[in-house]
Parts: structure tokens; C-alpha cells; sequence
DNA sequence: ACCTGAACACCGTTCAAGT
DNA sequence: ACCTGAACACCGTTCAAGT
């Protein structure tokens, strides 16, 4: 089930790139006005008409998905190699850290994340479901090592991590990485 | 300086009463839709036309204040009142809890509180700097009392009030609250 | 002093017509 | 299979004309 291509062989090769002109443009719009912004704009940008930006990417959801998929893949694998090494509750925050980071890039983006995890039809579950999966064994391992109350859940650190970027959109940066700090101690036994 | 009647004496009947059937139907708009609600549908709620909207009110920041102001002036009640009786953590945690579940009664509402307690030019400027008194009033307390980390300021708090407005506009109630006593937790020292 | 509503500029989304 | 751009419905904001 490729985004392009519909049930036939290989995409035709204006409409890959006419895609790739998408999630650029997409992606320089998101950086300066967030992801509310015109996609009528995106299209200009990208140099398509809005018909072809809407035959790609369906809605503003599957453009961030398509961004995330294909241009910030290094936060996944950030994710994937925390396991290791660090006392696990450090692990945790770094992720924690991570993540804040970059839902900020995207003034918008976390809000995005935080209605998708539970909601399969959305284009950005996938996002959010290996997020999660990150997240759920940082979490369990911390807890393991007793360093994280009982009640704390996947779906709770999943929540501060976005409120986390939200804060991050609004307040200079060295005040959002002391906000980081509080977060990560409130989940301290 | 008040909003309506200008420089001269006391406004005409009608513009008060356009004022509050605005108000009323603001209300619903964002209880319904958030702070983001169409305001020609607020207008049209009314049964005013949109230029009586943006004569009382000129931008939905005013708007949001107004409501703040003469609708909800029970949660600023609320604030002075906690100083005394119980311990001094539990008040400001109270105080937190207060404004976060008054925040999210509006989706939109915590981020519009959030830009505007820094800019003097906001309409709700007003409305950040007595919310911040009674932060500041409550955080001290505590702090006093050695409850607290040093290294939390009143702007921390409010950062974190919002954000758990934030949060409580996209979770369950109870997890809400599970969250809110997590954040807290991290004031901790 | 205040209200009305047309006017302008802009956007999201769909879809018939093209290649 | 894909692209284009007109079409439709809607909105924010301003302002000339009224009372």
C-alpha cells in the first residue's frame, strides 16, 4: 500500500518527483509557519498545481507522515540505540529530550502526534505506533531498575513528551530544557 | 479604558447589549469549537453583523479576554482564596490544577494564555499578569517552606499549568489527572 | 455613536477536462 | 496514470453607507 502508485507497477517518474517537490516545499512551510500552514502555498511552492498535492498526500496528516517517514528517519534510529549503555532512566529522558526537540521543528506537529496514537485511521499512527514502541521499552526498563514511579504509563510519557514540544514552541530555549528537567523528575519515585 | 463607549460617557443600550449577546454566543462557539471557532459564526450566533463583532472586539484575543473576564472571574476568585489553611505545595498544586481544567474548557485557549504573558500587547495580558500573582503568591509559599526545587520559577509553573491544559484538551479525564499530579511531582525537591 | 453588509483577499477541497 | 486549474463553499478583516 505505497502512497503513489495506486495498485500498479512502478510509479511514473514525473509523479515521484512531483511528490519529492511536495514534501520539500511541505517541509520549508512547516519550518517557518507550522503545520497549519496554506497548502495552496505548499503547492506554489513546490511548483503543482493543488490537484497534484492533494492526489499525493490526501491531507495535511499524510503530509507530515510523508515527512516524518522519509526525512526524519534519524530520530527513529536515535530511538533504537538508546537501549543500551546509559542507566535506564537517563535513556528515557534522552528520548524524552529527543522527541520534544523535534515535534517542536513543527509548530503544530505535536498536537498531531498526541491525537494520532490512538486513532489507527490516521495517517500519522505508524509514527506514533513506533514511537511508542520506543517509548514502551525505555519506560519498562526504567521501571525495572525502580527508577520510575509505578504508575507512570507508555501513553503518560507519551503525553509529556508532546506538552514537552508544545512548551518548546512558546518559551526560549534554555527555559524549554529546564522545563525538560521537571517533566523527567516528576516521574521520579 | 474601557472596551465599549469609547472616550465619551456611557454607551448606548444597544452596543451593550450587542456586547453581551457577542459575548454569550463566543461562549458557546468555543466551548464547542475552541478558541479557533469561525468568527463570522459567532457573529451570526449572535444575530449581529460581523462588523458589530470586530467594533467591540477587534481580534479573538479580545474576545477570549472579555470572556475571562466577566464569565469566569470565579477561577481568579478561586486563586486568592487558596493562600491560606493547608500546606503550602498542596495550594499551589490546587491553584494548577484549577487553571489547567479552566484552560481546556476552550481548546486553544492554554497556547493563547501562553504567548500572552510575556507581550504587554495582548488582550489577555491582563488576564496572564493576575494568574501569575497568584503563581508567584503560591510558588513562594512553597518554596519557603522547602516543598519545592529552588530552580522553579513562576514562569515555569505557568508553562506547566498550560500545558496540562494542553494535555487535558486531547486525554481522558483521569488520565488528566494523572498527569497534573505527575507535573506537580516534578516541582518536588 | 453605533450598526450593517458588501467588498476584497485568501484558503480547503473536489472534480471534469486534458495529456 | 497523472496533472491542471476552475469551481464551490467558506472565512478574516475593512470600510463606506446608513440610522
Amino acid at each position: 500500500m505505497t502512497e503513489t502508485g495506486g495498485r500498479a507497477g512502478r510509479p511514473r517518474a514525473d509523479a515521484l518527483r512531483n511528490r519529492e517537490l511536495v514534501l520539500a516545499a511541505a517541509d520549508r512551510a512547516f519550518l517557518e509557519q507550522g503545520t497549519g500552514a496554506s497548502l495552496e502555498g505548499v503547492a506554489r511552492g513546490a511548483g503543482v498545481a493543488i490537484g497534484t498535492l492533494y492526489r499525493h498526500f490526501p491531507n495535511r496528516r499524510a503530509l507530515a507522515a510523508g515527512l516524518l517517514r522519509e526525512r526524519h528517519a534519524a530520530l527513529f534510529e536515535y530511538g533504537d540505540d538508546l537501549a543500551d549503555g546509559k542507566p535506564a532512566l537517563e535513556a528515557l529522558a534522552a528520548w524524552m529530550r529527543a522527541v520534544a526537540a523535534h515535534a517542536a521543528l513543527y509548530r503544530g506537529l505535536a498536537a498531531l502526534l498526541m491525537e494520532s496514537l490512538d486513532d489507527e485511521a490516521s495517517e500519522l499512527h505508524e509514527a506514533c505506533a513506533r514511537m511508542a514502541a520506543t517509548t514502551n521499552n525505555l519506560l519498562a526498563a526504567a521501571a525495572a531498575q525502580g527508577e520510575v514511579r509505578t504508575d507512570v504509563t507508555a501513553a503518560d510519557v507519551h503525553a509529556l513528551m508532546n506538552a514537552a514540544a508544545w512548551m518548546r514552541e512558546q518559551v526560549p530555549a534554555e527555559q524549554a530544557d529546564h522545563l525538560d528537567e521537571l517533566l523527567v523528575n516528576g516521574l521520579r519515585r
